[in-house]
DNA sequence: CCTACCGATCGGTAGG
DNA sequence: CCTACCGATCGGTAGG
């Protein structure tokens, strides 16, 4: 017989990584102590050790998490209608709305990535390129004139990542301006600029 | 007759800026002890507190000076020109220009805000807000219709500001393509969109 | 899954 | 009575 767990071992792991990503998020990493997760959840701080490699580990499977969350919503935006066009602004729309629902997750990846070692840090980087990939081959589709500026691919797709991810700086999602309203500015200023976009509907 | 002050107070003071700098970049600020400062410096970690109040004034320091000499490069580059297009070009590769003779005090900019006590970090937060006015300002004169959506002026400016700020994720100023070929790169998407800046020249 | 601890190091300051 | 530092160490706390 295998060996056996508790049967509430995912709950209690998942409180761990609940009280951590809002600690981290509020504090940094660094600035935060294993102390500091165990105080707020009001477990030991062996327990977290008894779960948990280590507090990399903990960030680590946090920002996993995210990654593939966004992949799997990212993949499923490019189904979503056949002209790029429409494509695209479900592929922005499905980020903004995951950084809303998982706003904590998607500050530490913006801010914490760094606080992970090596090996880890490669490991979401990778996943990071995937999405990037996505994105470069999806504004291919739109201006075919940039497959023959490969060298401007990679800073086309990262400047359109910019000003979605730069949202973790400045943008809430309780306020007046909801995730698809962003979504939809983004998408109109990548596609046609300041003059392209305004005037327009408010 | 004034209270004398040592001749080289000023290049010390400045040394253990640098060093500390180069750390907060590399390892993060939380994570930067003053005995590693100390170490990298080779002198004293009394010394450290002789020419500052804390590790957090190092930073604020650090931060400050970096905000002006922005702001001065930004205001000045607002001069440049007769056309709001050509006054954009010029302040954003001011932008550039600087991160790049400046990129580890950019990437403190970025990563590090949040190491600051609560007081000392809206000083900061209130001169980017600055920023922010200006780009804001010059948007408005290139685009009349933003006028009427002031709800937008801010998510435009700062859909601008993630665009350029983002490069310290990714953009090397040592590499292929230089600080004013991205800042062209950056104002013409942010101007045209995708169709209008593709097909450009290499 | 806890209390009880460890080796080491933290940011900051003492006397001289 | 000042500024410019040094070697040594303070009281507490870190991750494990």
């Amino acid at each position: 017989m295998a060996r056996t767990r508790a049967d509430d071992y995912g709950e209690k792991q998942q409180r761990i990584r609940d009280c951590a990503a809002e600690l981290f998020a509020a504090r940094g990493f660094e600035a935060t102590s294993a102390a500091d997760i165990a105080g707020e959840g009001g477990f030991s701080k062996a327990l977290i050790y008894h779960y948990f490699e280590s507090k990399e580990e903990i960030l680590q499977d946090l920002l996993e998490t995210h990654m593939d969350a966004l992949l799997v919503a990212a993949q499923g935006a490019l189904h979503e209608g056949d002209e790029p066009r429409t494509r695209l602004r479900a592929f922005v729309r499905a980020h903004m709305r995951l950084y809303a629902t998982s706003r904590t997750k998607h500050l530490l990846l913006i801010n914490e990535l760094d606080a992970l070692p090596a090996k880890g840090k490669s490991a979401i980087v990778a996943k990071q390129r995937r999405l990037v990939d996505m994105a470069a081959d999806l504004f291919a589709e739109l201006a075919p004139a940039l497959k023959q500026q490969a060298a401007l691919r990679f800073p086309t797709a990262m400047s359109f990542y910019g000003m979605i991810n730069w949202t973790c700086i400045w943008y809430r999602p309780d306020g007046t301006l909801s995730p698809d309203a962003f979504a939809d500015l983004a998408c109109d200023l990548f596609l046609g600029g300041l003059n392209g976009t305004f005037p327009r509907r408010a």
